[in-house]
DNA sequence: CGTGGTAACTTAATCGATTTCGAAAATTAC
DNA sequence: GTAATTTTCGAAATCGATTAAGTTACCACG
């Protein structure tokens, strides 16, 4: 490997000229770091990240903590998309993405000794369990960390409109003649909770008196448990017109159900989602669902991230709301 | 932070000792390691990775070259439960995971380039373009990899069986009393030969003739592609009885058309997926479908990764076939 | 008693890059 | 022509950990 030392012999100047004349410092003149951006680039000398880590304490390396307990990590679309915007966005930013866990090879370590022993300059929480002791004592760290759909105090987060968006998807259907609206909810995550609050007041604020067997729990990327949640539904004397779904892979579930029992979409029921994922989409007919924009989530994320890292001084806690937008699939029909 | 150095004032001995200690070296009194060891664990000592890093020249740290060209790297369940997988295998063995791109912060480099900055002791490489000339320098580089889905020539390899998989398939839907099989397939890459490659020849074995027409191309992990293929199919005067798609995914899109046309499976045709994604199980009729073993596959190619980096005097080139799974759905009928 | 051996540490170099401080050289000022 | 600046560069310390080589001190053996 070409390090700085080959370039200072081959210059015939110390190793100090050359790290300043590639970092740009003034003190060198013009015609020197020329002359050693020049070698540099003949002999393909690289920086090596690990001395310049240890040297400045600062890694250019971001933590991404996501667990995958088999359905809400990366295996659902919502959060592989989100990593993948991290990660670009990072990178624009000249950073790289490192994995956070547990027990790495023996050493057994939380996640914040994990991200310290990696040197991380910042970490992105999602998709975890946020009353994990473990995950506070990080986000409580000297790390600066970003959660996403999640607030910590005195923290930042990025954050999907859940409530606007069940809002809005309440005020769709209503607005299509619907006013026995049934909604599956997702396990108790303040996810869940902001989108059941949204949906009741927006009812209210409809003026829509919702019966509370309207309300069924089930578990969010689960068409099995969202399927028997349908059929609770179905059994109801007095029949919801339309049903909301936990999320667009769920959803799947029900559609089953339905179908067994002989109850088309939209024609005998209306139905929707949530997410927007490319299943949603490919779906016939198209799902009508509220599209979360993973893309900025991430996005907003690392950048809210590194502001953090490069900006200490200046920062300060900040909530990043994000907005998605309403997915007009066929799976909501206009009643008179 | 809690360094080698504080320990080693406290316990009033050099800092060779302390690291010594550490790391289990017998010419340090069982006394003294002891009183160093407690010493570490009240200070809550954290061994610097990076510092290590560049002592050693090994970082415990692997890439991965994953390409999310919208629709075949981590957005595939496939690939994000390999990723899972290679990074649950390589923490086992004290290895954490970051993303290898190009381009990273102004500075543009390739692929072998960031690997090298990063200090990577290996890199594992999926779903990225294989011949790619940054891709192969990669490979051909002193940076040990592992490929997945691909053979270099005198590399490791981790295969799904693809041959294979496709033959059971075959065979499995002749069993069944099919003789007019149609086979959709994804864009042309190593994947893709080796199915169509293992389809003919399994036909032929069984003696069955296949009409140019029943080979359709589509793409991976596009519905609407496979959509029109499978009009295609049935726009034909004879009608395949079986279509087997690129993966399960694309299916939903023949699913549609299929709906559309009022052709209902399994009963006036049969179908088949590949991959045996989360979606393939949920879907009603449950899709039949042969299932690739990522997690095996992850967890391979994370295993070979770490022996040839351990131990690169014994390791020889290894391609590791992982066979998959029929599953059997019901979305084949049998004919009498 | 002297020599050799060993156990238990320490010293100091090293990995690659950055940066403070100081020094020499070049330039300007008077 | 001398003093004061400025420009340009180098020496050396530093980040945290590892390790080869060297140094004690102690013991055994002939």
């Amino acid at each position: 490997m070409v390090t700085i030392t080959d370039i200072a012999v081959r210059c015939n100047v110390s190793r100090a000229t050359v790290s300043k004349a590639l970092n740009g410092h003034s003190d060198i003149s013009a015609e020197t770091a020329a002359n050693i951006r020049q070698a540099a680039r003949e002999m393909g000398y690289l920086p090596n990240a690990t001395a310049r880590t240890l040297k400045l304490g600062r890694s250019h390396n971001i933590g991404v903590l996501f667990v995958d307990k088999t359905s809400s990590g990366l295996g659902h679309e919502y959060f592989s998309q989100i990593l993948e915007s991290v990660k670009q966005e990072a990178e624009k930013s000249g950073y790289d993405i490192t994995f956070i866990s547990r027990d790495i090879g023996g050493l057994s370590m939380d996640y914040y000794e994990h991200a310290k022993y990696r040197n991380c300059d910042g970490v992105i929480v999602a998709s975890v369990d946020f009353t994990d002791p473990a995950v506070i004592k990080l986000v409580n760290s000297d790390i600066p960390t970003v959660t996403l759909d999640y607030v910590f105090d005195s923290h930042s987060a990025v954050l999907s409109d859940n409530v606007g968006g069940m809002a809005e998807l309440v005020r769709y259907v209503y607005g299509k003649g619907h006013r026995r609206i049934a909604f599956i909810h997702g396990e108790f995550t303040s996810v869940t909770q902001k989108r059941l609050g949204s949906f009741h007041r927006t009812c209210s604020e409809l003026g829509l008196t919702i019966p509370d067997e309207y309300i069924q729990p089930a578990t969010f990327h689960d068409p099995k448990s969202s399927g028997l949640a349908t059929r609770r539904l179905l059994e109801l004397k007095e029949r919801p017109t339309c049903i909301l779904y936990p999320d667009d892979f769920s959803f799947i579930g029900g559609m089953n159900e339905l179908e067994k029992q002989g109850v088309s979409i939209p024609e005998d029921i209306s139905v929707a989602g949530y997410d927007g994922i490319l299943l949603s989409q490919v779906l016939r007919p198209r799902l009508t669902t509220y599209r979360q924009d993973a893309e900025a989530m991430g996005r907003e994320a690392a950048r809210a991230l590194v502001e953090i890292i490069e900006r200490p001084k200046e920062w300060i806690p900040r909530q990043t709301m994000i907005p998605g937008r309403l997915l007009e699939g066929d799976t909501v029909r206009t009643i008179e």
